[in-house]
DNA sequence: GTTAGCACTCAATGTCGTCGAGTGCTAATC
DNA sequence: GATTAGCACTCGACGACATTGAGTGCTAAC
């Protein structure tokens, strides 16, 4: 479809607009050193590829910029990532490993570092609950009127909430309450948790337990309901938004930081329909308030089995050599990370 | 100091510009319905007050602004704030009352409604964990090598870390563990959890246990180190900072935006020195990066013991008598609701 | 096929004059 | 003596305009 000296000039029109952000000139090109063309020439291939629609002119008497068709095929077919960036994944790596203390924390710190590595803003969806099973329950009374619930997953999240507990139910009748439950409930899916409650528990808890029915309506308010088995979201660099040039402008930016401050449609323009790399651009995001964006994820995965994503958010003049390289290893390392408990 | 005439006029003049974000002129403050003067009398007093401090002029024949010194007299002596924004209060009730679902999150909620209702940002730090007392701790075996430590206090807070076990220790010595330590430590401070174990528990856990080194240095890794009994912050509203006309400029944001973004710092700005509410204007705050912000916060207190506080932050052009008087509001409903656990 | 040369375009930048909101002073008025 | 009308003055905001220069497209020469 393309010569090669049109790929070549493409190749290094993106290059360079992407280091400057601004227009790139015929002449900027014709300077660079693996270009051995005057700008005229090089002029004459710009026209063409703004025909073809893989370019695109501001105004009349300035340089190109890339299309979002032009973006898309440098990704496609011109970048080559990879190998190429060994200080960034060495860099990487030890910020890693040094700030790995709690697991609970692994998401956000990759997020955190990401956004630092990149000065893009990062977003990372931490894995379903809804493959988990239950490790263990318990009831911890405060006082005569609250408790805390806590849940045990078998990836060792924890979930806990404050219920109210009915009144006349006795310390015993709690204990043997969460015996029953971990008796029987351990090893279940957390999605078939609460159905199980009622047709399995139900009897048991009958014959052992007074106040029954105030019991089970306590049990159901303990457990998660099914609604929060949603990806947890993690964002680390909002404000990296703040320093690119497209963004100056306080309006767009605070639509899109507003944006990043709501959980579900983060979780949505960051869901990947593919497993391994993907990579959106501009108005390939579905979400109008991006669509002068770019959107690059990578799902991790543990024995095949997808457990989530970690992306990046920047403009579609976006270093998309460094951050797929990144996210690349980024989303390896998570998976090694992660197999420990899954 | 000053004249009734002064007072009127610099409360005039604060009230304006609180409004418009625009210096204010003679003329404007002279058609207001409650000054009966010429502007040519008003700007005879708004050069004695601008001679005395209390106002300025960002060039000759702009109008005035108020300087920190003028409003910090405006919050002091003319702003009455209390019952005369009872929507407000209603509203707020109408909102938290709904929001209301999980005690994790009623300080989470709090500074979104605050940030919503006032377009500013809103910032609360939690209370501190120090006074808790230990209330139970439970130790949750994943798989041959990890585990999850749970402690929950007196409060209902829980706190959970993965950690790795011991090789050699049985399941039997775990179980005897956690019960040696709940019957132990079961009412004592959070704070001197960490000394106890080791002057009372030690001995304890050497007669009953095996491998006791291991499990003593495993304890010590479960419980919640010192630097982890501070504040919990939480943060809402931040991009409300962009509405404001005064941070059109995106650099400044940038550094506010950052600067909220670092919980240790957010912490200290907001770190009242005396109980109640109080305010700081502009450079009243020791932070240069919000050196043209005031920050109003409110404590909150259950039974005379201060529990945390709650804030906003915004431009010196603030409706102080708003934010004033919804904050009082605002912490006492909080300290009523959470006296339940205190 | 490539490139030098040249006319052309147009945003960016700078200069200048106008406008108007606002001040400060003085003298008239209450 | 306090208040106000009147007026000259200041200075940023804004629009009109000319200038500049980076960049193009076209044509003709190489």
């Amino acid at each position: 479809m393309l010569t090669d000296r049109q790929r070549m000039i493409l190749n290094a029109i993106v290059d360079d607009y992407i280091r400057s952000a601004e227009p790139v000139g015929s002449r900027s090109i014709s300077k660079r050193s693996d270009v051995g063309f005057s700008p005229a020439t090089i002029r004459n291939e710009m026209s063409d590829l703004e025909e073809l629609g893989f370019l695109e002119q501001p105004h009349t008497s300035a340089g190109r910029v890339p299309s979002i068709k032009g973006y898309r095929y440098y990704v496609d077919h011109l970048v080559h990532f990879g190998g190429e960036s060994p200080d960034d994944v060495l860099k990487f790596r030890s910020y890693f490993a040094e700030r790995m203390t709690e697991r609970e924390q692994i998401l956000q710190q990759a997020a955190n570092i990401l956004a630092n590595m990149t000065s893009y803003t990062s977003i990372a969806l931490g894995p379903e609950s809804v493959n988990h099973s239950l490790k263990h329950f318990q009831l911890v009374p405060l006082n005569a009127e609250t408790a805390v619930a806590i849940v045990v997953t078998s990836t060792g999240h924890v979930e806990n909430r404050m219920i109210p507990l009915p009144p006349g139910v006795s310390v015993t009748d709690l204990e043997k309450t969460v015996n029953i439950l971990n008796a029987k409930l351990t090893g279940i899916p957390m999605m078939r948790v609460t159905s199980k409650l009622y047709s399995e528990i139900g009897d048991e808890l009958s014959r052992y337990v007074d106040h029954y029915e105030q019991v089970m309506s306590m049990l159901e308010h303990s457990l998660p309901a099914g609604d929060e088995h949603e990806h947890r979201v993690f964002l680390g660099g909002a404000t990296n938004m703040l320093t690119q040039p497209e963004f100056k402008d306080v309006d767009k930016v605070k639509t899109i930081l507003d944006l990043l401050d709501e959980t579900p449609t983060l979780s949505k323009i960051l869901s990947p329909t593919q497993s391994g790399i993907q990579v959106r651009i501009g108005t390939e995001n579905e979400h109008a308030a991006i669509n002068d964006c770019s959107v690059i994820t990578a799902t991790y995965a543990v024995n095949g089995q997808s457990l989530g994503t970690i992306g990046i958010l920047g403009p579609t003049r976006m270093d998309y050599a460094k951050v797929i390289g990144l996210l690349d290893v980024v989303s390896r390392d998570m998976a090694a990370l992660l197999s420990r408990w899954y």
